[in-house]
DNA sequence: TCTGCAAAAAGTGTATACAGTTTTTGGCTT
DNA sequence: AAGCCAAAAACTGTATACACTTTTTGCAGA
C-alpha cells in the first residue's frame, strides 16, 4: 500500500469505529456464528473490517474484559470457552440480581412498562412459533435485558447484559436439549404475576426460571466440543 | 515516582504492561489522588509510565469500560464525575448483590472463612484507629470484595470490585461527613450475625449498612465540585 | 484595554514499521 | 515412512509517524 496521504474512502466516524468493531464481533459470538474457541486473528478482522490491526486491538482488549473472549500472551485472542464451574457463577449472579430486580419491578412498574414488556413477550411467542432460531435467542435474552432499562437502572441493565452474553456462549458449549419454547412460557407466566402484583410468585417463578435454564445444561460434564475443535484448528 | 529505565530486552511480560497501568490509575483514582474530573493527557501519563502512546491508550480504554473515566472524542480521557443518579443506581445493585451474598454466605460459609473476615475486620480496626485514611478506605472496600471471593465465586467478585471502586469516586464528589468509623462497626455487627448463623438479620443488617453508607451523600445536590474545577483547569 | 481572529502548539485518532515470538514448513536423518 | 531440527512464514506486542481536531497564543484593530 503505497498511498499514504489523502485516502477519498476516509469516510468512518472516528469514536464510532471501534465501537462498531466489537459491536459486529459481540453479535457474531453471542449468535452463535464464531464458535467457542476460534482463533480471531487480528490481522484477518483487520482486513475484513477494512481498518488496521490498532482498532482491532483495541476492540480485541473490550471483549476480553467482557470476557468473550480470552487473549493468550503472543499467541492471540480465541472465543471464550467458559467453564462449567464460571457457568454456575454466571448464573448465581444472575439469580441473586432477578429476583431482586423482579421484585422492584412488581412494586414500582406503571402500566406503560408492562405493557412494553407484554409486547416483547408476544414478539418472543411469535419468533418461537415461526421457528426463528436467531431472533428467539436474541428475544429471550433481550427480556431480561428490557426488564433491566424498565426498571429506570441503566447500571444494572448493562452488567445484566454483559451476563446475558456470556450465557449466550454457555448455552451453546453445553446445551444438551433445547428449552427456548419453555423459556418463552416462563417469561409469560412471570409477567401474569407480575400484572397480578404477586411479588411473592414472581421473585419465585423468576428465580425458577433461571434455575431451570441451568438446569438444563450440562454443566459437569467434560468440555468436547471446545477442546476437540481448538486441537483440529 | 521516577519511571523505570528503557530495558532494551523485552523484560516487561507481555500482557502485564497494560495492566499495571491499569492498576497504578485504578490505585490513583480510587485512593484519590487524581480527582474527578481531571484531565488525563496521553503523551504524559506515557513519560510517566514509560510506555508509548499506545499501552496508554489501551489502558483507558479498559477504564472507561470500568467507568472510571469517561473519554470524549478528539478531546480526551477525563476521571469520571458520576452523577448523583448514577450512584443511587449504582448501590441499587451493590443492595441486591450484596444482600443475597450475604444470605448465601451465612448458610455456607465455612469456619476458616469467618475467621478470614474476622481478620479482615480486626484490620480494619487498627487503620481506622491509626487514622491511616488511605488504608482504610481500601480496607473497608476490600470487606465487599473478600466476602464475595471466599463465596468462590469470582464472577461475583470481579463485578463487586468493580461497583465498589465507582462508589470510591461517588463518595469522594458527594460525601457530606465521614463515616468511615461508621462503617467498620457495620461491617463488625453484619460478621457477628453470621457467626450466630442469623440469616435474616445478616441480610438486614448488610441492607441497612448498604443504605447508610448511600444515605450520608447528599446526592441530590447540584454538582459544583467538578464543574468548577473543570472549568477552571 | 478589550475583542476577534489567525497562526502555532498540543493533543487525539489511525496507520504503519519493526522487533520478538509462535507456528508452520521442508528437508535430513534414522 | 516417520520423527526431528532448522529456516521461513505468520502473528503478536510496542513504538513511531502522520493527518486531523481542539486548544492556546499572539497580534491587529476598535
Amino acid at each position: 500500500m503505497t498511498s499514504p496521504s489523502k485516502d477519498p474512502r476516509n469516510c468512518m466516524d472516528t469514536t464510532t469505529a471501534t465501537r462498531s468493531i466489537v459491536d459486529a464481533l459481540t453479535k457474531a459470538i453471542v449468535e452463535h456464528r464464531l464458535h467457542p474457541g476460534s482463533k480471531l486473528a487480528e490481522q484477518k478482522l483487520a482486513d475484513h473490517f477494512g481498518v488496521s490491526r490498532t482498532l482491532v486491538r483495541q476492540a480485541l482488549f473490550q471483549l476480553a474484559q467482557k470476557r468473550l473472549i480470552r487473549m493468550e500472551p503472543a499467541r492471540g485472542a480465541f472465543v471464550a470457552t467458559p467453564s462449567g464451574e464460571e457457568a454456575k457463577q454466571v448464573f448465581a449472579v444472575r439469580r441473586m440480581l432477578e429476583a431482586e430486580m423482579t421484585r422492584n419491578f412488581v412494586r414500582n412498574a406503571t402500566k406503560t412498562q408492562i405493557q412494553a414488556l407484554q409486547e416483547h413477550v408476544a414478539q418472543e411467542k411469535a419468533a418461537v412459533q415461526r421457528g426463528d432460531v436467531a431472533g428467539r435467542t436474541d428475544l429471550l435474552g433481550d427480556f431480561h435485558v428490557r426488564m433491566a432499562e424498565l426498571m429506570g437502572n441503566p447500571v444494572l441493565g448493562q452488567i445484566l447484559g454483559e451476563l446475558i452474553s456470556r450465557c449466550s456462549l454457555i448455552t451453546l458449549m453445553y446445551q444438551s436439549d433445547n428449552a427456548a419454547e419453555h423459556s418463552a412460557e416462563d417469561h409469560s407466566a412471570i409477567l401474569k404475576a407480575i400484572v397480578a402484583k404477586d411479588e411473592t410468585l414472581a421473585v419465585q417463578l423468576m428465580e425458577d426460571h433461571l434455575s431451570h435454564v441451568e438446569a438444563s445444561l450440562t454443566l459437569d460434564r467434560k468440555l468436547p466440543n471446545s477442546d476437540i475443535a481448538m486441537a483440529l484448528a
